[in-house]
DNA sequence: ACCGGTTCTGAGCGTGATTTGAGGATCACG
DNA sequence: CGTGATCCTCAAATCACGCTCAGAACCGGT
């Protein structure tokens, strides 16, 4: 379950942020509105289950984020401020904040509060619209690589047209990738997200699943290895 | 909008009743647990978009009205009352309520939290359900994939025409399948909104209902288990 | 309080997925 | 052109995950 964090303090985002990825969270964070903002349109690492959001923040007041964030997606949004005047809880609720959450706070009771958001809310998001009838096997919100159509909500990869059975890893690792066609990820990124945890294995298993992914996609130029590095999806040349 | 407040001192609930219905709300009282399940029962004066429930109350506690209530409806429960400490708070987040609010509290933070929940909440079961393309004359509330109906409304199923007797949670998770076909849905999201609850079961649980459902439905390939992720509902075949 | 049906729990098992290891290929750089 | 580092291949070993089954707990109705 992807968590979106906004709060302009490192210090305590990166604490937040551990804990939060010990419960299962995959947390994205954001330093100041904009950023925020910005990771919520389309592509910007999205879909999020819940934001929490920090009022105090450097570049913009946290209830005009809010309020962006109303006008512009259904994302439930928790605040998590310091502000604990009761004017400033019915006015951020009233602006659409889903719960209003005051510092300090008991992590457990945060971890609850996020909990009992998505499990209200869970099955909401898709601010785009359904499939139309009569549409192809892929719809429309599908990753495209020429031949190659990577569907995230149902973990479908297909190559021209026929389905490639791809397993967990394989399909984390391809997905992760293909959100940034392009850039190139680290190792250590890439271990990181995909299997969610920190350990510097020094085993072949990336590798290992790089390889497994190249040949079952049966185009091994798409998956670009640099050396020292990491991996890279390349974007075969697209018209537009 | 219809409220339901559960509250056993008739002081405090005149008294919120009032401001309540100042605001534009429909209140009925139920001054024990058992009034409150019986009131939640069809036809006992719902549908309500939010329940309060005060969690002292004489008849039995206040936590175990809760988690019945989540057993039959998916009614929001706002848990209003005295026990400030993190524990309860918690343990009744996790119950199923979805917000917690501590007496004495401020009546318009109560009003914005009635509003927030149930702004999440409204339109929330209707039977807006995508409907497969190709067929006609099908009732409008019922999903169907191949031999296989799904009434919504009625929670019947019916394979080949003939009516197969599903329990609560087998339907349920059904329901939650068929919403949407192809999607793969990951097992936390599943307990979440199945069970709406967030307890980190460790059971079987969740095996043993797909198997019993793949059984019942005589199609065991319909719900077809994504290794590491959690379950789908096989999209019934579609032309392109 | 009893009873039938439902839901949950725990142990053991099989199947794949994941990881590991060693050797070979390839690359960057001097 | 040599050399070390880095990455790849392949197969075998390990491990995690989901399945089955049986029985316990639990619930709702009588």
């Amino acid at each position: 379950m992807r968590l979106l964090l906004v709060e302009d303090d490192d210090r305590v985002a990166a604490a937040l942020s551990a804990v939060l990825a010990r419960h299962g969270f995959d947390v994205s964070h954001a330093r100041s509105g904009a950023e925020a903002l910005r990771a919520l349109l389309p592509g910007g690492g999205g879909p999020f289950a819940v934001v929490l959001l920090d009022l105090g923040l450097p570049d913009q007041d946290g209830f005009e984020v809010c309020s962006r964030i109303r006008r512009t997606t259904t994302t439930p949004v928790i605040m998590v401020t310091a502000r604990a005047d009761v004017r400033s809880r019915i006015h951020g609720l009233n602006l659409g904040a889903d719960d209003y959450v005051v510092k300090p706070y008991d992590t457990g009771e945060l971890l609850a509060r996020i909990h009992a958001v998505a499990r209200r809310t869970a099955g909401d998001e898709k601010g785009t619209a359904p499939e139309p009838p009569g549409g192809t096997g892929i719809p429309a919100d599908a990753l495209r690589f020429g031949p190659l159509a990577i569907e995230l909500p149902t973990r479908r990869v297909e190559v021209d047209g026929t389905a490639v059975p791809l397993t967990r890893k394989e399909f984390d690792l391809l997905a992760l990738l293909a959100e940034r066609p392009g850039v190139v990820f680290r190792r250590e990124q890439i271990i990181s997200q995909v299997w969610r945890t920190s350990w510097e294995g020094t085993g072949r298993t990336l590798e290992v699943h790089v390889a497994s992914l190249r040949s079952k996609l049966g185009m091994p130029e798409l998956i670009e290895t640099v050396r020292g590095v990491g991996y890279r999806l390349v974007a075969p040349v697209v018209e537009r």
